[in-house]
DNA sequence: TTGAAAGCGATACCAG
DNA sequence: CTGGTATCGCTTTCAA
């Protein structure tokens, strides 16, 4: 490895003090223009890329946002994380990546990484199981937005789409549809985007007059398979549904797919909504019926408002976004109507 | 904010010297067992918390892992990001994202970046439009490792699988099942995974004497409606193909979608091939034959190898892994055999 | 086993 | 406009 360039030898080769060089390097107009020119031809010559731990450590800013996710592969947070990206380069920021599978310990250890790193913002999915050291981030000063979910015990930023309402319009385009025998799936029982289009799949049964079965509401792990089985668990029950309200859309595809091997068409003999309209529902056969939220622009809201809350501490980001319903091809009539 | 909790905070608690106390928090055997519990229990109640940026500083070790994608979004480096942050944490690396667009500047602003950060290794998924600033990093010693691509103009670490190999058993595959009229459609033309892939494609076309038409390979960019796109066009320009060699399973959705759009039926009408076995592949209708490779494994090999080279820098990363077909439901027998 | 001093790379602050 | 000095938080090195 070639030894480092620093600005010493910089400031050796072109015979200026390191303070004229570093404001050089930084652009200060407090340097003549000449001078300016000189320095940078002398930093480039020498490969002279600028430390940033040198500079943080006396700045004590890093310019490093933290993105805890409970898992980057999947696709709606993969399209957030993109966005998120986009917006961080283009403001000069980094993103530090950690994923947590929904583990509380894993959430934590990332946590405490990201103060010792000194992010200097952090936007999380929080699992839910505990929310102590979000308290403490929270204390701390450190800025931080929850991504797609709320916490209830205490007051935090948070960005989220409005879940209730999104769930109620899928629901009620089934029932408008002629759907009765209408199921919820998937998504974990504690975490709030769950409860919340729990709560909007509830109030359209209610305000038809439809019973709410707790049968038919099941909880899930958000992955293709785990769709796939909690749907199968519902046929296996002997239940008959002729709809189902997904807790989003991989949960969906799941069901789908399930619904295929299982020989029973979509939409002719079950509907499916899906939630997020991420982006493979739009080339899947048929084309999934789904709650839009524009995730990568919504990505794009995240990252500017964590770098507005770094930068001015006192704001507080309270945002819902309304989603809105596209009718695609996994619903229709039931076969019954 | 709470003021920092520094070395010295804990030092002056405790009464012992900073060096003691920095000893006892790195858990040096020169610390008396019961010096180092007192100290660490005052470092515990004060909420200490070791800052990475001074220690950066003066080991010259960030343990920051620099991860260079086009675009994390895409499922397959999407589930490439997973294992590797996955094997980053456990080793106590951070992962630091770009996304590269496929656009050389943004490249290059990354690398410049990450060297400015310190990372102490990178990933990337080079665009291959030059590649002066990876021979820069080379003569650096920078380790760095290219991902499912590989530069022709210099020695590189590079981790992939045998693209051309790959390739030629799909094409096999479907020459073996009656097609003739086989296209290969999608992926970037300066991009040394195309080239593999397009020469595995031709060598299997050769070997059986079926004549290659160059009207019948197209090139596009990696998404699912340019995949439609490029299917669009070959059918439009009036070629009659009876099987698709898809540079990888995202064009090979988007192809499938087009052809269920312009009421061509998979596999009876048309025959398709994908590359990567993304998780997608096994949950949609139909089922898509595909190419495999192992990739939340490959992640993991991927961020071991790097953490190899920035243990030991002399090791020479060149591992070629050999992708396997996985026959499912998109292909059969050519209509008219 | 513990401590004091130097230094990592850069900027803030004060002088000139 | 330019330069000297202290300092950010920590570890290395040397000394006790």
């Amino acid at each position: 490895m070639n030894k480092k360039i620093t600005i010493i030898d910089v400031a050796k080769k072109s015979d200026y003090s390191l303070m004229t060089v570093s404001r050089a390097i930084n652009n200060s107009p407090l340097v003549k223009e000449k001078t300016k020119n000189k320095i940078l031809r002398v930093a480039k010559k020498l490969g002279y890329i600028q430390d940033a731990i040198g500079v943080s450590l006396v700045k004590g800013k890093t310019r490093l946002i933290g993105l805890v996710v409970i898992d980057s592969a999947n696709p709606f947070y993969a399209k957030l994380i993109h966005g998120i990206e986009n917006i961080a380069v283009e403001k000069g920021y980094h993103v530090i990546l950690f994923n947590t599978n929904e583990e509380l310990n894993r959430e934590v250890e990332a946590i405490k990484l990201l103060i010792g790193l000194r992010a200097e913002g952090i936007l999380i999915v929080p699992c839910q199981k505990s929310h102590k050291h979000l308290l403490q981030l929270k204390r701390n000063g450190l800025p931080f937005i929850t991504i797609s979910r709320r916490i209830r015990e205490f007051e935090t930023n948070y960005i989220l789409n409005d879940n209730a309402y999104g769930s109620y319009i899928a629901t009620k385009h089934l029932i408008e549809l002629g759907h009765k025998e209408i199921a919820f799936i998937g998504g974990n029982k504690h975490v709030s985007t769950r409860k919340d289009r729990l709560k909007g799949y509830k109030k359209a049964l209610k305000e038809q007059n439809i019973n709410i079965k707790n049968k038919l509401i099941i909880d899930s792990n958000i992955s293709y398979s785990s769709g796939a089985k909690s749907f199968c668990k519902i046929l296996d029950s002997g239940n008959r549904i002729t709809g189902i309200v997904a807790y989003n859309d991989v949960v969906a595809i799941g069901i789908m797919f399930a619904a295929n091997e299982r020989g029973l068409s979509v939409p002719e003999e079950i509907s499916i909504v899906g939630y997020d309209n991420i982006e493979i529902t739009k080339f899947i056969f048929p084309r999934l019926t789904t709650i839009s939220q524009p995730l990568q622009k919504l990505g794009e809201i995240y990252c500017n408002s964590i770098i507005n809350l770094i930068d001015d501490k006192k704001e507080i980001v309270k945002e819902i976004i309304k989603p809105k319903l596209v009718v695609r091809d996994t619903t229709a009539n039931p076969y019954d109507f």
